[in-house]
DNA sequence: CTGTTAGCGCTTTCAA
DNA sequence: TTGAAAGCGCTAACAG
């Protein structure tokens, strides 16, 4: 069951079904149509395989993130597929895991499937794994890292301007002694983020107390965790910022768990927006990084320098947006210490 | 940059690259060697739409599922993949976003990439689609839908023993009034959820309150609503049953809404057991349907067909198991009617 | 507008 | 154990 069945069934040559299969121009209708009627009663279904093989491009493009599991990412992949698919293009996902030698594997998988080009989401890259794709003319585009050249585009995220609305907001509810919790500290992101705090809170004039800042993972566990070590501190924070938005979930956890009320006693700040932190109780204020946008950047900067091979790989920026919901709220009357009610 | 080139820097035939790269015994040692440094020089990687060309063998897998936003499946897609990548194949992933028509393309591209088996974990499948595939011979397992035949596997999941446990551990608790939020009726696996309910109810001698059961989508908005439906009606459940997880986690937010407690007045029991539900105030009494499981069966049952001729499709069954946490408590005293406290 | 034909890069008999 | 050569199914000049 290949194109030659086709071909003889409706009596036109391989060249003719390929030609009709790809929409040329070049084929007259009725030739196309009695084509199709072949295609239909055979139910052929062209192979991707040597289409690849026979045209060397693969109509495939590369989405490498770090883990599927972390809630930033499935809609980032389904934005991602879905542009992807209105441009009859397909995705390749890849799951590093977080683990270097996983990164290792899958750029071997993309060069393998001689992908047209790769979207790097993850925050830590090797370079010489850059190389190896660059060298070979794969578009590529990072998620902020990395800086544009031939063929490479990166899509910087604004994060100061995303965490001063968010200070700035707890600044206006009266706040002063501002906490954070952060991503892993051996995750670049994750530092850009702090670095983006510390010097958002300097900028407003606030004084910056590195005790109120802890190291969470990422993960509602880490954040739990952290919040318990900031709540246990003799003088803490009335609101805190978190790195993402499941840590700020599991600081919630950790509040609510010694009998203090968001935002009434502490005020909580995400970052990220995911889909569920519209639906915490209370819910989550935080700052939303689009995955939608971010996700149809970075195909349309595949896609356009592969394309339109005069693209040569550009820069964007992506803006966060505050959005305010429940979990902050003025700082309430002091009631000293570290055991309040 | 080909096979070719290394042969040549190897001073072999391409024959003896091939067979390098495909561990064949029949190479020598110091030839084999001898390969391994050229590709190594050159860089080389083989290239897999040429490969499974020549071969016939795709070493893909295809897994079709309705919503990578839905946090039952990327546990289930990053264990699959793992598995596979356990096995040496990789793994085609496909989202139907629970449209019949985006299941036809799926089962298009999984048929034009010619995998070597199709993992179908969306609970509606179209009849002919499935001849489509299983009429070329490709192994298909399928999630607790369709019977085993040729090539056809299934994983049965035993609704009823993991929702005879939470029924128990509700009445154990003293509950007899026991609700239940459904996924969407159109939903072959929520219809099949909701009966193992009403069984498991009839079976406890409890009586079955039809007025106690509402639907929901599966979601968490869905199951915010139908909790505060459930919330508004004269005669309320004490406890109430949830679909899946994140039915369960809307429908407590609609509870603490209404300045409600749980488990204090009434208690919730999710299913699935997703990551998240460990991590709730309080945390989630769920059945967990372990994807992990799923997952190793689910590949497992294709590559056995694959590889090993003999296997035939077979039928699996999963029990799921309940794990109790914060959510559900001893019923409380009556404080009457529709407005508590 | 349509057909002929030479690849695309790798695998796999079949000989040697 | 290794090599030569014929495909695998499709695309893309190049003719006509």
């Amino acid at each position: 069951m290949n194109i030659k069945e086709v071909a003889r069934l409706a009596k036109v040559s391989t060249a003719t079904v390929s030609r009709t299969i790809n929409g040329s121009e070049k084929v007259t209708a009725e030739t196309a149509e009695r084509v199709r009627q072949a295609i239909e009663t055979l139910k052929f279904y062209p192979n991707t395989n040597a289409r690849a093989l026979g045209s060397g491009r693969s109509s495939l493009y590369g989405l490498i993130i770090s883990d599927i599991t972390n809630p930033f990412f499935p809609e980032l992949v389904k934005s991602f597929e879905d542009v992807a698919v209105q441009f009859g293009q397909e995705v390749l996902i890849a799951n590093t895991n977080y683990d270097p030698h996983r990164m290792e594997v899958c750029v071997t998988r993309m060069l393998q499937r001689k992908v047209d080009g790769v979207a790097i989401m993850t925050s830590e890259m090797d370079e010489h794994l850059i190389d190896e794709m660059s060298s070979r003319r794969i578009p590529l585009v990072f998620l902020d890292t990395g800086t544009p050249q031939k063929g490479i585009s990166n899509i910087a995220i604004d994060y100061a301007s995303g965490i001063d609305a968010a200070v700035e907001h707890l600044s206006s509810l009266g706040h002063t002694a501002i906490g954070f919790i952060s991503g892993p500290m051996d995750l670049t992101s994750a530092r850009v983020r702090r670095r983006a705090f510390t010097n958002s809170i300097k900028r407003k004039g606030l004084k910056l107390d590195r005790n109120m800042i802890e190291e969470g993972n990422h993960r509602m566990d880490g954040g739990h965790e952290a919040m318990a070590r900031l709540l246990d501190k003799e003088v803490r924070p009335t609101a805190v910022l978190t790195s993402n938005d499941m840590t700020a979930i599991g600081a919630m956890g950790a509040i609510f768990e010694r009998g203090l009320k968001v935002p009434h006693d502490i005020s909580l700040i995400g970052f990220d927006d995911i889909e569920l932190s519209a639906f915490t109780q209370p819910g989550l204020t935080t700052v939303r990084l689009s995955r939608q946008e971010i996700a149809k950047i970075a195909f349309r900067a595949l896609y356009d320098v592969k394309e339109n091979a005069s693209a040569k790989g550009a820069e964007f920026t992506i803006q966060p947006t505050l959005i305010e919901r429940k979990s902050t709220g003025p700082v309430a009357a002091r009631r000293g210490g570290k055991h309040p009610v």
